[in-house]
DNA sequence: CCGTTGCTTCGATGGTAAGCGAAGTGTGAC
DNA sequence: GTCACACTTCGCTTACCATCGAAGCAACGG
């Protein structure tokens, strides 16, 4: 048989389905109330809806006492979601941003950045040299290797199998690459346990610090 | 606002217009009536899908007499679908592979080659140097250049701004990587062209003649 | 012209599933 | 223990939308 594709675009075809997915490209892990005001529903349509989504395999969850903490089931899960964004954005003839402004500049892309700073910033290391761009391939140069071992980057553990180093990810507001991959998931780590910036509790917006962004422009020779 | 993903999985959640959807990733234009049979449904029913997925851009049609060509709108919708071919055939619990076993020797991908013979050939170029992989990126080396203008493909044609020369491709049935990009479609044409193979009228598959297979094996040293 | 074929529009029907209220289960706090 | 909170199950309503029959329009062939 043919892959069923129209029963797993069946999961993201309800809006208060696609609600709490987008809410859980935040990359953290939520409870069934907090996505059910995310998505403007009652407890319990939302315990059937996450009931739906763990069936599929879209999500995983973890029981936590009395809570319930829901998760995106992995990255590849992720990537069909920023993937329909891009599209579905581009492809509206009403183009506009976010309403939200702060996302607009800087918010989580499952584990990685997006939204203006990331884009400066990919274009940075592009123009440094230190990651190589072809379109939709991209590579750690080895004077990129250099540099973020100079940060504080411990490549081994970057380096996984499973996963490519850095991957660039099309971006739904700004329509250009920005960084994903382990690598990516680096920075964002790197720059929230410097203090750098802060992640918002309820959006997906990142706030810098007036200090932390001059240090993480300044880190990265953004302009 | 956030992108609207819901309607734009609405499009591909039902049954029948999901049919309508993979049967045009073989790449060829089909007329109404022909997604309709596809698709186990009447005209009418058909009609009223497709005039959706033409609002919804992920068709195009052209008009030729009384018939309807409808095509997908373009790669960014073939490569939507075959990542959710992937992600769901992954995902099911029971796998297995398609049901017609010449679809899983080679069948035609929206515009180039799946299966076991284009893992294959995958493969071979990897071994010869030809592509250079790193898991989700792919570029032509030197040598693969030289090699591909010794078959006769025009390079410059090939390179196009908008679209990556060489791609790795997820094959659901093999879960390996085939080659898409415009390399792909130039290997896919040219094998079509020269006689060694021939696409079904129906299905996706792609039938190779003996003394064609031969020859295709034989000039990417396919073992 | 008329018949045939390809596609569309209209109206009616039916099935599916999202939604909520109410009640039930389980966990933790006091 | 009792209350509060988090989540689930049940039953019901409602709304949407896929489906088809019938009729209509458009394009070609005689």
């Amino acid at each position: 048989m043919e892959p069923d594709i129209a029963s797993l675009a069946a999961m993201i075809a309800d809006p208060s389905r696609a609600k709490m997915l987008t809410a859980l490209l935040g990359g953290r892990a939520l409870t069934a109330t907090e996505l059910a005001l995310e998505a403007d529903i009652t407890a319990q349509t939302a315990s059937n809806h996450l009931a739906k989504l763990l069936e599929k395999e879209l999500l995983v969850v973890r029981k936590q006492g009395r809570h319930k903490y829901f998760q995106l089931a992995g990255e590849h899960i992720a990537r069909l979601l920023e993937n329909l964004m891009v599209l579905s954005h581009n492809m509206s003839s009403i183009k506009t941003g976010p309403n939200d402004p702060s996302l607009k500049v800087s918010r989580v892309c499952y584990d990685h950045m997006a939204g203006e700073v990331a884009v400066a910033l990919y274009d940075s290391l592009l123009k440094q040299g230190f990651i190589l761009d072809n379109i939709d391939h991209c590579t750690l140069s080895p004077a990129g290797e250099r540099f973020f071992i100079s940060l504080g980057a411990d490549l081994t553990t970057i380096t996984t199998k499973s996963r490519p180093i850095c991957r660039p990810c099309l971006d739904w507001s700004e329509r250009r690459s920005h960084l994903a991959g382990t690598l990516g998931q680096w920075i964002l780590n790197d720059a929230l346990q410097k203090g750098w910036a802060e992640r918002d509790l309820v959006t997906r917006a990142i706030h810098f610090s007036p200090r932390g962004k001059r240090a993480f422009f300044n880190c990265y020779a953004i302009v």
